[in-house]
DNA sequence: CTGAAAGCGCTTACAG
DNA sequence: CTGAAAGCGCTTACAG
């Protein structure tokens, strides 16, 4: 076959090489039945040797989509300098793979330009739907929920189920976490099991996840004892100085659930620098799994969230969101993962 | 003013209700300097107000661009299970910032859905250039490189500065990171340095690091013992077995220079394992200073990337490209980070 | 099974 | 400073 090369060819190049209708070369090009097979096959040949794709743009402003989905992750440290959360980070490979086997690309965004970039990507067909990570505050963004619900937009958030966001979300069952935690601390025989980390209603998964120790422990006959309980914020520094205050404050205790990985990490460093043994003396849980926990010494007991699920479950609601199809906000159980940091094994 | 809200309000709409043409909406919307200013400003609040944002879709068709970055991660995993190498994760975060600056989305991709689907990325309008991850073994990729240059495309590669696959990169001088681990592990008095890490031509950046070590010997008139050298691929369990296998030759050494943290950090762990303690009795330097490497025990010394520097330059090549401005492959200069793994203070 | 034609929503050269 | 008009490259209803 002699085609000559045609520096940026359109269907119709490919239309004239093969003496069909540009509307042919649309149509086979697309695979619609409607072609005849040898007519479609070769013009997939001819389009392959030209190096053809299909204009987005053309394709995109005739069908008013984009098959592309926008993540969004709200950018806490506000700045140009700090790391982005690694557990968004490494959500995000996933959740590109998920998309591209749904036939989606990915188009990612960590900043705010302007207060409407949210409604932007949609309204201005860069994108046929949203997913929203970093949002699980919905006190301070409620507005920009509702703006986005206003403006007709699909979008799906990580996070707690919300009532009254008119959002769609997907998230972590926390409070089971929590409770799983607790629970397993409970049965290796642990009395008194204080909680390190702040529960503010800013921080809606953290209170989630304090919700569950109590629960857990009125399954054993307990109340939370308030002098166990210390705020801290996701810092390694801060949970070091929890932990310190809590053995300063001379409460006895004899187990640390801590919210986060990052603020066990910085406790189990303030326990071993006071001289108190973990996990001896004392048993230590975190939460999250990040890849730190299985490294430090002892290595951290934990709850992990399943993050190829996460991310599977929020491209699976939004592409349903786009095409039209049911969607239910949902929560995935994390799972429990022992290690040297709790001591004894579940009875 | 009595604007009727519209439901997907277009330009047209917004000329009807200020009352003049589709043309001068936009150029106004394009701030051109042509549009009288209380008009643009009447014509700017209408848009505000109907929440209206171009549709890049017709923009882009009609001036052939797409304001778009695609940014392509070579997947080493191959799989769809394993996590993405962290260290590009990290990178993505300053890249799409560095992109939005700079006025440009970033899409990214993950996966090798077609052969082509590199040169799809431009060739479809979806992107105007493409920053590609993980492609330093340019004897593997050689021939998708030379593709994307057949097509015309517009890359640039994080890696090292090669000749002949005609396409721009941008990298770290990896030579220049060996030779300062290795100077400062002369420095502080080691004369028997060990080198752990896979130096094959598929991994160009660890044969660059490998030759800094060479020529850091070579400055203090030392030639590099073969018997200290040990390969290994980037897990920490091989680093592991790499220095149990060179504790177990009995080859005489007092230092480890290994080409990443991961090996490096499985090195300390054989070390320790076999009762060599480190740093006083083997000094350990690695490379890329990952978060894990301030946390293990001892600190690792290591030599760092700068992440940020890496997406500013990666994003400002290809915007280069873009925009038809000269761009020139560079090399940026790593720096060593000294901790605790080795010791002594440099003389 | 195929073609001619309309039209998606912009940008911009051309004319005034 | 503004408008009428062409046209970017597709998709798809309509007609055959």
């Amino acid at each position: 076959m002699s085609t000559l090369k045609v520096a940026n060819p359109t269907s119709r190049d490919i239309a004239d090489i093969a003496g069909v209708s540009q509307a042919t070369v649309s149509r086979a090009l697309r695979n619609s039945p409607l072609v005849r097979k040898e007519t479609r096959e070769r013009i997939h040949e001819i389009a392959k040797e030209l190096n053809y794709f299909v204009n987005r743009n053309a394709a995109g402003l005739r069908t008013h989509q984009s098959n592309t989905i926008a993540l969004l992750l709200f950018d806490e440290t506000g700045g140009a300098d700090a790391q982005i959360n690694p557990f968004f980070l490494s959500m995000l490979g996933y959740i590109s793979r998920a998309a591209a086997r749904r036939g989606y690309d990915v188009l990612i965004s960590l900043q705010q330009l302007t207060n409407d970039w949210h409604i932007e990507y949609q309204a201005s067909h860069r994108a046929d739907g949203l997913i929203l990570l970093g949002y699980g505050d919905y006190l301070s963004y409620r507005e920009k929920l509702a703006a986005l619900s206003a403006a007709n937009t699909r979008f799906i958030i990580w996070g707690p189920i919300l009532k009254n966001h008119g959002g769609h979300t997907f998230g972590c069952d926390n409070e089971n976490g929590g409770f799983q935690a607790t629970r397993h601390l409970l049965d290796i025989g642990r009395e008194r099991i204080a909680f390190l980390g702040q529960t503010s209603r800013r921080s809606p998964e953290f209170s989630a996840r304090h919700q569950g120790y109590v629960e857990a422990l009125a399954s054993a006959g307990k109340a939370p004892d308030p002098a166990l309980k210390v705020d801290a914020h996701n810092l390694e520094d801060l949970g070091y100085q929890a932990a310190q205050q809590l053995i300063e404050s001379g409460a006895n205790f004899d187990a640390v659930f801590a919210v986060t990985d990052v603020i066990a990490i910085g406790a189990m460093r303030a326990l071993q620098d006071a001289g108190v043994s973990v996990p001896e003396d004392v048993s230590v849980v975190g939460f999250d799994d990040m890849p730190l926990a299985a490294h430090v010494t002892p290595a951290l007991t934990t709850v992990r969230q399943d993050i190829r699920l996460a991310a599977e479950g929020l491209v699976g609601g939004i592409v349903g969101l786009i095409e039209d199809e049911p969607v239910e906000s949902t929560l995935m159980a994390p799972k429990l993962v022992v290690r040297q940091s709790c001591g004894g094994q579940a009875r």
